[in-house]
DNA sequence: TTGTACGCGTTATCAG
DNA sequence: CTGATAACGCGTACAA
């Protein structure tokens, strides 16, 4: 920690030459005398030279790095957005800059101008519509957008101003109801999110659609609204449980996310109810520990790491889509949370 | 993504007055006329000026930024860490830079000198044992380490050449052997890690001392050398079991970490086991999931984000630590993986 | 082929 | 109290 880091000059006095010629040297170009060009290479390596990123950013006015802006990494299903964002970024010689949205308490302004006077090369945010809709971070990506190109991956939104990701979950959420159809299911819930309202858009409405198709009881207890962690799970999933007589509870649900469907599992097999047996469980996200829950957990894959990976590449290609959005398909991954292998249930 | 940030020169012109006084309304200096003041401070209201963080930072010689590194936001464990230290680093005017390892081929060269011309504050390493041996780790630490000061969050190594902090497992190890022990377990294992071999250290040294304290028998094939995967878990049980006669297998596991016991847990499930009846758990990291899992996971907790906290405190502290290490304490978070509720087992 | 000069946006110093 | 100037380290025109 004693080391100054040589500059251009050091290398330049030491060479005999000219900080111009070192800078040539760096970048290979063509222009150099080949003795000249051994010479300063002896000594850039000698000294382990590397251009200082600060001054060149500030010269080029633009750093290869790019703000990513997220609800908070305790949440493995954005930790491995960011990894993947991470990855790819890093392969076109790229990084990433880390903003996790206060929990609580508006977004600091400060951290908003810190951001755009770093020059990024652009930002990419994610969050889920819960984030989408706070009014800060509405005014946050707007301020930023003057400054620098953004993509996001979250629900889409009118009048977002930049290009939004997301998944056309219809189809995968109608293939999850008739999943459980086919296996005997008549009594199907929903289980956090925003269920109804408008804000979690189309999961509630082909959830709708699909009951209706198959001509499935709706029931309003069916459709609760709640938050996104497992704990809210167990908590929604118990309200929705006490809140009905035995006989017209559910013998499904359909989750808003993975984590969701942890808490209510967990809150089902207190209840004394065998999984599958008495309830099935669908989750969404497809999370690593899928596989792992008891029974695992049959899960709608939303390819959330190659959506990253391509949100990086949207945002370094040249060519800035201005189309407002770009959907990815989604499918469902059976497991043997609706069972399976029990074959059709007695109905 | 059209306009141009303001410069101090731009907000200096406006207001009729020189960068330098700019700066000093930027700044609070008490050395301004409050009508100079109010001047300038409205043309920087106006254009929503900040000062360039880029130039600024050129200037000083130095970033508030420390660069993260790290295996892999993938694993939930270190991304949990992750968010804690950007929590605690944002509370402090600082940000966060990432770098994850390169899971196969060496650490490129390139992004450590580009790390290091970043003119970071410091560098915050975690990683496994696994991890902290890699030669190319090694070098890359050693190199970043005489240009700022380091913190790390992984096993204790010698001549490692900066803080390292670390748990006493020792004590947990021991506690959860005891555990065991008081409910009936003789049978005894340890799985994932590199278990004997000097590297996994202490919890080896610990776990064989307990063994030998209560006597219990010490089975080599009980010591699983493995990684720590859940992957590894699931793989690593069905190896230990296999390997061993019905009754020479344990009743009991204490697994590496949270993964690898999701991991066993499977495939003790699979091979139909009843848990915690005949196979108790345990776990290590008290990740969010070991509420959730069936039974819910006995784990030691090793205060992993306030570890990480304190890791950025103490980056950021003026006063730079010289001692080579520091160890918390840690302890065993009881839950129902190994059987509490069921009392005493038959012996 | 090589060197000189300037701009990038700030802050600190020094002079007024 | 305020302004001019230098320095931070680099790349890039332009001149030689």
């Amino acid at each position: 920690m004693e080391e100054r880091k040589a500059t251009i000059y050091d290398i330049a006095r030491e060479a005999g030459v000219s900080a111009a010629t070192v800078t040539r040297v760096m970048n290979g170009s063509p222009n150099v005398r080949p003795a000249t060009r051994e010479k300063v290479q002896r000594v850039i390596d000698a000294h382990g030279y590397a251009p200082s990123t600060v001054a060149r950013d500030l010269g080029s006015g633009s750093s290869k790095t790019i703000g990513i802006i997220l609800p908070s990494l305790r949440n493995p299903y954005y930790a491995a957005l960011v990894s993947a964002a991470d990855d790819e970024a890093r392969q076109r010689g790229y990084s990433l800059w880390l903003y996790q949205l206060p929990r609580e308490g508006e977004i600091d302004s400060a951290v908003v101008e810190n951001l755009i006077s770093r020059r990024l090369s652009g930002a990419f945010f994610m969050g889920g519509f819960y984030d989408v809709d706070r009014p800060d971070l509405r005014e946050m990506l707007s301020r930023i957008g003057k400054y620098m190109p953004i993509v996001a991956i979250c629900p889409p939104r009118e009048n977002l101003g930049f290009v939004c990701m997301f998944n056309d979950l219809n189809s995968a959420i109608r293939q999850a109801v008739r999943h459980l159809h086919l296996l005997g299911h008549q009594r199907i819930a929903m289980l956090g999110g925003a269920a109804r309202l408008l804000d979690s858009g189309q999961r509630a409405v082909a959830f709708v659609d699909e009951l209706r198709y198959l001509r499935l009881p709706e029931v309003p207890e069916f459709e609760r609204v709640g938050g996104g962690s497992a704990a809210d799970g167990e908590q929604d999933a118990y309200r929705m449980m006490t809140q009905l007589r035995p006989e017209e509870r559910p013998t499904a649900v359909l989750c808003y996310n993975d984590l969701v469907a942890l808490g209510a599992m967990k809150q089902f097999r207190q209840m004394g109810l065998r999984l599958p047996e008495d309830m099935a469980v669908i989750g969404c996200d497809n999370q690593f520990f899928c596989d792992y829950t008891a029974p695992p957990l049959t899960s709608i894959d939303m390819q959330a790491e190659e959506h990253a990976r391509s949100a990086i590449r949207e945002l370094l290609s040249t060519t800035v889509n201005h189309s407002a959005a770009i959907v990815r398909s989604s499918t469902l991954v059976v497991r043997e949370s609706c069972g399976v292998k029990l074959g059709w249930r007695k109905l």
